[in-house]
DNA sequence: TCTGTCGATGAGACCGTGTCTCATCACCGT
DNA sequence: ACGGTGATGAGACACGGTCTCATCGACAGA
């Protein structure tokens, strides 16, 4: 979407705040009132892509085997999750990163994002009989190793998101069954 | 504060989004200059209790032993929170929570708070030389604990914070060491 | 070809949030 | 009585976000 990518340049050229919503429709060659059509708010255009993280999350887990113990289906989760990162985002990933770490009000929606992922892993763990502590703890771990992978992965070395976050989910359980 | 009052009472009374900030400044005595003197949006007079929590952690994790495990830490942080949790603010306490729960913009300045909670607990233990991934998970953990135990509290059964939160904080932890 | 519908957009009025500047006023020490 | 200081009021202002009405192009059908 011109858009996005609108916002994005333009948050990261002269900062969030001093930019006006006209600037950024205006860039893509719309008006205002368009933008707000395709957004609710100023600051959704950065977060448009996290739309469907929730559903990969949910689909991913519920695809897990019916015997499956909590943590394989936070695995399963993040393994299904690894479809939204494709090499495309990750040309955008490191300026977007950049650019929300620069400002409250765009930390504060970040903020809002995760835990709406950690509800959609909650439910889903809930809703397939684990306890409440189990299910809050997993979910978690789980949407912790999600952005800590996700943070190496705009980093760039090179590696799959996939394996990032397979690495991550396995050194925070190491360190939760291990906490003392 | 007075304008927290009012704002409490007008945005349970009649809605958060119907209410003008003149509206609050004006129940108060004052006007809307005075409230952005006060506050520095709209949301924040319903989260203004909640500054002193992270300074809570902070300080009462700083008091616990230096050869103290991570949980004993976060154990110590939220047994000195409980200062925050007096008989006064339990008046508030359930008709607040149901405000916030009501709204997603109130809802998003919540997980911000909640995430800079994290914050201080991940930083404080990391400062004790504990590793990375178990800073995150015992923090994660704490400020969950933090939470439950706050809604339990609001929920009015009569127990004591303290005795709450280290109740979810054991429970917490042993799904954690148990988790598979 | 004419016509009518539909979806996307533009234009612009409108209200509320949040900022800023200037003026007022109470209080306080001298 | 004097001057300083801090809190407040008054009001202009820019921007975010909503809403309504008008326009335009694509397209289907007579």
């Amino acid at each position: 979407m011109r858009l996005v990518r609108a916002a994005i340049d333009l948050y990261a050229e002269q900062g969030y705040e001093t930019t006006t919503v006209t600037q950024v429709a205006e860039r893509a060659g719309l008006t205002k009132a368009t933008f707000f059509r395709h957004f609710p708010d100023k600051r959704e255009p950065l977060f448009a892509g996290q739309a469907e993280h929730g559903a990969l999350l949910a689909a991913g887990a519920a695809q897990a085997a019916a015997d499956a113990t909590p943590l394989e289906v936070v695995a399963a989760a993040l393994d299904h999750a690894t479809a939204a990162f494709t090499p495309e985002q990750r040309e955008f990933a490191p300026r977007l990163r950049d650019v929300v770490a620069a400002h409250d009000e765009l930390r504060e929606r970040a903020a809002f994002k995760r835990a709406h992922l950690t509800d959609v892993l909650t439910t889903t763990l809930r809703e397939r009989g684990v306890d409440e502590a189990t299910a809050a703890v997993a979910a978690e771990l789980g949407v912790e190793a999600f952005h800590r992978a996700f943070e190496h992965w705009s980093d760039g070395d090179g590696a799959s998101y996939g394996e990032l976050a397979r690495h991550e989910l396995h050194a925070l359980h190491a360190a939760a069954t291990s906490l003392r």
